[in-house]
DNA sequence: CGAATGATGTATCAATTGTTACAAAACAAC
DNA sequence: GTTGTTTTGTAACAATTGATACATCATTCG
């Protein structure tokens, strides 16, 4: 009936083996339900009541443009779970419309059923407050980035928080696309400004290390934009 | 020894009863540790380990700036938790040096304790989740607004936001100075996008209020951009 | 009414960043 | 090695916004 290896692969379950999730699943209410392509599985804005989980298949999330188009917005998988963000604090609405991509089967769980759980096993309630946790971290990192106002701000407020008050060189482990990303830009206005400020000889680009040569000068730009 | 009326005043602990409360910190271990004043708490960078729950007197938490100065972020009152966004997720460290105010007695539960809590009390479990969701959701639609990198985007965003489904004005309650504040640019960039924006067809404005003539076309410029 | 003050419209120029395109370099797979 | 792919450096131009300045309009107050 239930894929429970599929299943322990799912953020949710992670570290709970195939028999701990069968167990844990015969003790609370929950539906399986199928859905051909195409079917609308949640309409946006409708309170979220129930966590889910694809268990086979794959949806799509879109916003419904004022103009009627849709934009989508990210596509889904077995066996990832939806709007996890959303099934508590103040705005427990589905932010997106979502449509199943082809024949899905999703587990449906009430909120309640859900707290019996995570009360049930505390490998479960780690994984969620983990990843509602990281997620509001990761916004709040990046509504950080964004407040400084030039890339130049960014990239110095960047890399002294990484280097720290005792080191003077950083070693980058994303790609410039993925810092460009990060900050909000794009990838060449970031690559440029890596250049100029290698030229002010504030900093010096080895492969993917970046040595601090002027940690003052950084500090006022981070201050002063 | 603990004043359990207060700590039901808690966020955490909101809606539980007294007797409730004692009977729940029985059942767990932590401590209660006295602070004179100055005395700093925990300092940034650190990692968070425990729940830190203020009993009596008040903190501030403050980031050290590099050149040395402090900025203070916010004073923090009994009942009120410490970093509860900071217990779980990746990046688990304070984010900020707290200093005790004056004399303090702060509850501190190890995050293992605390999930024993969570386990035993659904409401607990329920304050807690609601509490750390809303801030996701609160940065989400801060982010959102942020995001937004023209200045028309923005505006389109205000004005659709304060007009809704059915309305086709907004009465401007603010000077355009206060407006270029919200937004984060300067007064002549949004009086020239004002204009642009009526030259446009996009919008009529007359004395303070703001007729949206095209709604579509506003739309569309929130989501292009 | 007239003057003073504040809010708004507008123009010009500079600074910053985005867009697009392409070459060089690094890396991986074979 | 060679080849193909990803990542990075760079350039030219466009678009957006900031900075500054000043004129116009509205409002208040004497």
């Amino acid at each position: 009936m239930i894929n429970y290896r599929l299943l322990t692969e799912c953020p949710v379950f992670r570290g709970i083996t195939e028999t701990e999730a069968e167990n844990l699943l015969n003790k609370i209410h929950f539906q399986i339900r199928s859905y051909s392509k195409g079917e609308v599985v949640v309409v946006a804005g409708e309170p979220v009541l129930n966590l889910y989980i694809i268990i086979s298949g794959s949806v799509r999330g879109e916003m419904i443009d004022y103009s009627g188009k849709t934009i989508k917005i990210e596509d889904i998988e077995a066996p990832k779970p939806l709007a996890t963000a959303f099934l508590f604090g103040k705005e427990n609405k589905f932010p997106v419309t979502v449509t199943s991509n082809n024949e899905v089967k999703i587990l449906s769980m009430p909120v309640t059923e859900f707290l019996k759980l995570l009360q049930l096993n505390t490998q479960i309630l780690k994984n969620y407050l983990n990843s509602i946790s990281s997620r509001a971290q990761f916004l709040s990192q990046k509504l950080n980035f964004l407040s400084f106002k030039t890339i130049k701000g960014k990239v110095a407020h960047f890399l002294l928080e990484h280097a720290g008050e005792k080191f003077h060189s950083v070693e980058l482990k994303n790609t410039q696309q993925q810092l460009a990303d990060l900050f909000g830009v794009t990838r060449p206005s970031l690559a440029r400004i890596f250049g100029e400020m290698q030229k002010e000889g504030l900093i010096r680009i080895t492969n993917k290390t970046v040595a601090l040569i002027d940690k003052k000068a950084l500090y006022d730009l981070m201050n002063n934009a």
